[in-house]
DNA sequence: TCGCGGAATCCAAACGTTTGTATTGACGTT
DNA sequence: AACGTCAATACAAACGTTTGGATTCCGCGA
């Protein structure tokens, strides 16, 4: 069992005091420039690793960033999460620091939790999902002065660093996408009212559908292919069979139920019913019919929130990164409708 | 900015020593009945939390759990992964404890990974995926009475706990699926060998295509839809167009691949090549064909790792947990040829 | 009346850091 | 030669918890 090197080891070694040690890896101007080098040496030398505990206990950082996973993020499998992970995992670990994963499995815990990680010091920084615009999880952590990063914008916006993703052009794109087929009804199917993303894909999607357009409706609903499938089953059951129905669904997951409704409702995606999807699915490109849909980079927007968090960590100073990445049309056929 | 509350503070109202409180809140006989009800009331009421960190400096568990992410696990959204994570957190929790994320970037990048884990006090426990028969990290784990819980067995079973999906299981559905529609040739595309779930899902499909079959090749590549693509396009073209192919793909995003690799070269899976997928991806069904696969019970899964995980940390003595599940048929169609 | 056992509680040290302050010693100034 | 200055380092306290051992106080038996 190897035993666990400590400051203590490198100042006995070194005969000379932990206090003198500590200031030298923390690159105090007071050390001789002779001694801390020798210290660095015989530090990497005999393999040493701080103690977050000790160090957490005293006050200083605890080495390790917390992600927070909103429900029902983790019902699913959206592809942009485990990307993420990975992505700030390996840059933390480069800076010596380590990922702590916490799961809400509701809304209602997020609060308990947030406050643990900030009052209970079990993080450095947070990178917070689903936003909402006046969002308490947000004015909390501002309050307590806690560095945090969010994923999609926020009405403290100034206050902190976020990416987003532009969800209004994301709504652009698909009803714009579905409008050309000249559909008889369009429904927007979006996450439920209050969260940032939903709210500003709604929007989007209304303004494009603004001027000579068919009825619109609003359905707003938890993000699962089950709830795509019930709103799609009821919208199908109360139009005439002959209505030419199109569905924005802001992620393709719904856009799988909405696919599984008309089937069972005697409907055909693609000659009197359309639809388009969101985030690009790994199965989406080979549905029946071939699934339109809007795609994220999640390669970038991960690498985003992570240089923006390390900014933060590193550099309270600089000032907060923010950007918006927007979303690009995949269009594969599933938006269109027989003439 | 709300204060944090700590046995000091209990002991403060109370009037107690922190020593007893803290006693008081372990369940210690030597406290009188009383104050520990006392205790434990104005604990609850103050909303004490105990500080992670000073337990862990003290020498005690530092509540920390950690998974390694193995590549590629993370390149894309297994769905199992983040249900993995949400229902691992959720049990950590509710025991005080936390869990941590780590992510190698290569396989070379674990052992190092893991060395920190175990030496630099970074978790209580590991859950550690894609084992191999001979696994080095098993065997380091095991040596250093590291507790940890593996998903897949190794040739230290026994020795600690595992989950398993029974792969094996998996290659003979696949097959035998394939087989009814008799096809000229059969393909199984597998992961890399040594990976034991891979090399179980070789070998059960090699032993259900022994007899009368036609002839089988074993192809090993990683698991992404792009390499599918890759290798069932070189299938394809080394076959004669009017040839019945049958494609066993141990994961949904390799069968994807080889749909488009279809489609490429003027094939079409349900007529001359037939598919299976594996894993049930959200997409899935909605293929065209509906791709048959197997499917694995994720939540079942996550909560069994879980709870060997907890079992191991909470009773040391207990006998280790070992589980296998069977994976499931979900016959959907791609796996038929026409006649 | 004294001492003893035991229950209940308190005291103090320890975990590994960080940091405010004290100490040392060399050097330059007067 | 005495003194102040400054750089370099040492000392010690603190963070919140756990735990071995000391202390207090009670009732009881001798």
């Amino acid at each position: 069992m190897t035993q666990r090197i400590g400051l203590k080891d490198i100042a006995g070694t070194l005969e000379l005091d932990v206090s003198t040690v500590s200031r030298a890896l923390r690159r105090d101007p007071r050390v001789h420039p002779e001694t801390a080098q020798a210290v660095h040496a015989t530090a990497s030398a005999l393999g040493y690793r701080p103690n977050a505990a000790a160090r957490a206990l005293r006050g200083g950082p605890t080495g390790r960033v917390a992600v927070l996973l909103s429900p029902p993020q983790h019902r699913f499998a959206s592809p942009i999460f485990l990307e993420l992970l990975s992505t700030l995992e390996r840059h933390l670990r480069d800076s010596g620091r380590t990922l702590t994963v916490f799961a809400a499995q509701s809304r209602d815990e997020e609060p308990g939790i947030i406050r643990d990680i900030v009052q209970g010091r079990l993080a450095d920084g947070l990178v917070l999902g689903r936003t909402r615009q006046n969002d308490e999880r947000v004015r909390f952590l501002i309050e307590n002065g806690f560095p945090f990063v969010t994923f999609g914008r926020t009405a403290f916006d100034g206050e902190h660093p976020s990416i987003e993703i532009d969800y209004a052009e994301a709504g652009r794109i698909a009803v714009e996408a579905l409008l050309a087929a000249r559909p008889d009804e369009l429904h927007i199917l979006s996450a439920p009212e209050g969260q940032r993303f939903a709210d500003n894909y709604v929007s989007g999607a209304l303004l494009a559908a603004t001027g000579a357009s068919p009825p619109v409706v609003i359905h707003r609903i938890e993000l699962t292919e089950e709830l795509g499938q019930v709103t799609a089953s009821a919208i199908f059951a109360a139009a005439r069979p002959a209505k030419r129905i199109a569905l924005a669904c802001i992620q393709d997951l719904m856009a799988f139920g909405a696919y599984r409704a008309a089937a069972l409702a005697g409907r055909a995606v693609g000659r009197d019913t359309s639809v388009f999807g969101g985030q690009d699915f790994p199965g989406s490109e080979h549905a029946a019919p071939p699934l339109s849909t809007f795609s994220t980079e999640d390669a970038r927007v991960a690498g985003l929130l992570t240089q923006a968090m390390l900014a933060r960590l590193d550099t309270p100073d600089a000032a907060f990164m923010s950007e918006t990445i927007k979303p690009t049309a995949v269009l594969r056929g599933s938006h269109l409708l027989a003439r």
